[in-house]
RNA sequence: CGGAGUGUGGUGUAACGGCUAACAUUCCUGUUUUGGGAACAGGCGACUCUGGGUUCGAAUCCCAGCACUCCGACCA
């Protein structure tokens, strides 16, 4: 893309109503647009983040056998009040709406009780189970503080992943291959090494549920990690588990995260309230089990900008970056190098590399505090010099290392 | 939801109760520049959050509302 041609702009000074940083430099550098408290939308460079954290999520979910779909925001009160999760007693984060004929409506801030409903048209048989079913969907949750830029915000798109087994056995196997799946989410989205597995208070059906908490000053949780074994105890069930679950060890580091994702067994909570049974091979009549796996894309784009910036700006990992390749003019008075610059940019994009391309008439230094406070990983230069040179100049985002390549070499990036 | 604070051009700030609300930046014009947010000149852009009140006079003081931020509580 033309960087001329992009609409947003960035900024030297961050809106004084946001003191997160993650806000404060995705607002900055045009990737998202505050509409209010705790409500965002996302720009062109944020959309292509976001999508493609969608799109890693999407590969590794549907590899552990997960069917795609797309459920509603609008929830009907009928189906929560049979799980008794209408009441803002028991699910405070309600945002509730009415028909013109004043039937209430809820907008979805979570999707059990829809799914569940939804899969007793399909669920009859042994035959049918397991099941995978997720969507990528727009929650809404009236939080009473909004807080941390798009690390908590009251709109916001989530991952949700359910699973349907026939039994515990079934569903232990599943839960575990999630947690692999996940673990392999969060490394391609390069914040593996700091994010770690984190038992969590489990609800009615398991001792523990599994969080996936981030290590960063900016998180809202605390929990206590076990170096050797890469796992961690969230605070809240810090007094009945003082040790590694993996190894027993009691030297735990404390630190503060944020959760990125979190696995939960549901076990038959849902399928009794909702009546979602299924027939065994002897003609018995039993009830599905179930698991949740959620996980945020916002606020795991908020996290990754949160621990990977620096004092200069946003340095995205290779995976999620909006493009590969920031390709940068310092045009001349012929127009030779602009010349240049054109073609590449037409090369690189004929050969499907994405490729953001600063051809604004703008002075050098702007380009370059605008690279970085972007964050796009390979930073070429197209100059004068360079083309004196026949070479071009490749910086790394990341590192800072400067070196001169061939053009062709470009090409293998 | 409890507590505290703040609302001034697009953005960041200034202005004792008293002149045409100032400065920087962004944006527009022009000239000179051209490898780390250039220089100069000119210009556009504000009912000072909203509604009341006090006063000869309110961005400034008072009341109410709304919005935003922070601390805490909450976070299947």
């Amino acid at each position: 893309m033309r960087q001329s041609q992009l609409f947003t702009k960035t900024r030297k000074d961050a809106p004084k109503d946001e003191v997160a940083k993650n806000a404060e430099l995705l607002i900055r550098a045009g990737y998202i647009h505050k509409e209010m408290a705790g409500v965002y939308s996302y720009l062109p460079l944020g959309l292509r983040v976001m999508n493609k954290i969608a799109t890693i999520i999407r590969q590794e979910i549907n590899a552990l056998g997960g069917q795609e779909i797309l459920m509603t925001a609008l929830q009907d009160k009928n189906l929560w009040e049979k799980t008794g999760r209408w009441s803002d007693k028991v699910l405070d984060v309600w945002f509730k709406t009415k028909l013109k004929n004043d039937t209430e409506l809820g907008l979805g801030s979570t999707h059990e009780e829809e799914i569940t409903a939804l899969m007793r048209d399909y669920v009859r048989s042994f035959r049918d189970l397991p099941v995978y079913a997720y969507q990528l969907q727009t929650k809404f949750r009236n939080e009473a503080r909004a807080k941390s830029g798009i690390m908590r915000s009251r709109e916001f798109l989530m991952k949700d992943l359910y699973s349907f087994s026939k039994d515990d056995a079934e569903h232990s196997v599943f839960y575990e291959k999630a947690k692999i799946s996940y673990k392999n989410i969060f490394n391609k989205a390069g914040i593996g090494e700091r994010t770690y597995l984190t038992y969590a208070a489990g609800g009615s059906f398991s001792k523990y549920s599994h969080e996936f908490q981030t290590v960063t000053p900016a998180g809202e949780d605390t929990i206590y990690i076990c170096e050797k074994c890469h796992v961690a105890v969230n605070e809240e069930i810090r007094d009945e588990q003082k040790t590694c679950p993996h190894c027993e060890n009691a030297d735990l580091k404390k630190e503060k995260a944020v959760e990125v994702g979190n696995i939960f067994n549901l076990g038959t909570k849902f399928s009794e309230a909702l009546d979602l049974a299924y027939v065994d091979e002897k003609g018995e009549k039993k009830f599905v089990v179930m698991g949740c796996y959620g996980i945020g894309p916002g606020r795991l784009m908020g996290t990754i900008v949160e621990s990977l910036s620096d004092e200069k700006g946003i340095v995205w990992p290779e995976s999620v970056a909006p493009f590969k390749i920031h390709l940068i003019s310092i045009p001349d008075k012929e127009g030779k190098v602009a010349h240049y610059a054109d073609k590449l940019y037409q090369t690189l994009v004929d050969k499907g590399i994405e490729v953001l391309y600063d051809d604004r008439d703008t002075r050098a230094g702007e380009k370059f505090a605008d690279s970085d406070l972007i964050g796009i990983p390979y930073r070429v230069v197209v100059s004068d010099k360079t083309m004196a040179e026949g070479k071009l100049e490749l910086k790394d985002r990341k590192s800072g290392t400067v070196e001169k390549i061939e053009e062709k070499e470009l090409y293998g990036k």
